[in-house]
DNA sequence: AAAACTCCATACACTGGTGTATTGTTTTTC
DNA sequence: GAAAAACAATACACCAGTGTATGGAGTTTT
């Protein structure tokens, strides 16, 4: 496998060539649609506009297919934490920005919810799937550590005030699940939280 | 066919007759290990030791079962909560017992855990399911705002303060997925929910 | 004890999905 | 511009699973 490979396909409708990345998208719908379960190469193809005689020329098998999508879910969700990097200022307004990243921004961008909602599951019935999404999440939940270092000097603390705010949006995500009122009721956490960690300070 | 030489009925073991609540608990036990989507009526049948004849006798077809599952699923987990209430006492020990009872007694029974996610997943691509979960959280978010009122006269701030305390718990249960450590890192969180509850004692 | 009811087995028709082999059609590359 | 490589269609063999029809075997009712 080469690099400098310029992807320079786009199939919407038109006859164009197919790339493994074509067909990742499309599992992508389909598993924030119904999960890996849900996930059928027919489907697939139907949906390219393709025969199922395309797809085994990208892929080995069904298998292939989960995994190098696993795989590059991870990539990405491990990638994009650069890009959230603290920009500075005082605690309160860095704290509001991750929680309005972790909570707000991530409750609009639903497909990409519904598929990480979708590989957490799936993680509950692969050790594959378990160990990629253990990484990702001590990759995030380690990110928000160097925050609450400015909040309080025990590292214990700090540790234990990541993963609070790690699972309360987890369990946002998960229980509001595309609601009418969530939005509102977001925003409410989302304060809540703040106030709760700014309460948190330094006070062993 | 020759004279009976092969003992059909219980032919290994001493069986009785099935019930559809029979049914229901195997399902349990397939859901929980796959998820709504590897539930399948002929490994049912095999679990239990009979053929579907049985199976589409007690129920209409794969459908009805489902179905009659998410009921019993609702109807217990509303039930269940009556035993809940609050024993009495001050406020933060009637605190640490909820939190035990949703935190570390939840991610003790670990069937019963795995069923809820696995319900949980499945309501994000069935509507039934879904009203059926919608229910239980509004039941549960509810029962926790009577003792949360001891601690804040803003009606608002105590449904806020509960819900919170409700998404953390989820949270944690789909994160924390029967890990090693996990039990410990439960224990943390527990004790920090209670802290950083604690702290909003009432102060407008 | 015969009838009736309850529960289960067997056999069959059918659907939808995987994977493989072979051939056909586009693009690259030389 | 022809050979080679990349991509796709077609046909096939082959499951695994559902649902139905029907005929039992056990149990209860009359």
């Amino acid at each position: 496998m080469s690099e400098a490979s310029i992807p320079k396909r786009r199939s919407a409708s038109e006859k164009k060539q197919l790339t493994r990345d074509n067909w990742l998208d499309a599992a992508a719908g389909e598993i924030a649609a119904g999960g890996f379960g849900q996930l059928r190469v027919l489907t697939l193809a139907k949906k390219l506009g393709v025969t199922r005689g395309s797809f085994y020329w990208h892929f080995r098998d069904h298998e292939d297919l989960v995994v190098s999508f696993l795989d590059r879910w991870r990539d990405r969700r491990l990638h994009e934490l650069q890009y959230w990097e603290p920009k500075g200022g005082d605690v309160e307004t860095e704290l509001r920005q991750i929680l309005e990243l972790l909570l707000t921004d991530a409750s609009r961008n639903i497909r990409r919810l519904q598929v990480e909602l979708a590989v957490r599951d799936f993680a509950r019935r692969n050790e594959y799937a378990a160990e990629l999404v253990t990484q990702v999440d001590a990759a995030r939940i380690n990110q928000n550590c160097t925050l609450f270092q400015r909040l309080s000097s025990d590292p214990q603390h700090v540790k234990d005030l990541s993963l609070l705010l790690y699972v309360a949006t987890i369990g946002s995500q998960v229980v509001l699940t595309g609601k009418k009122g969530d939005e509102a009721t977001i925003q409410r956490i989302e304060d809540l939280m703040a106030r709760v960690v700014l309460g948190q300070r330094d006070e062993p």
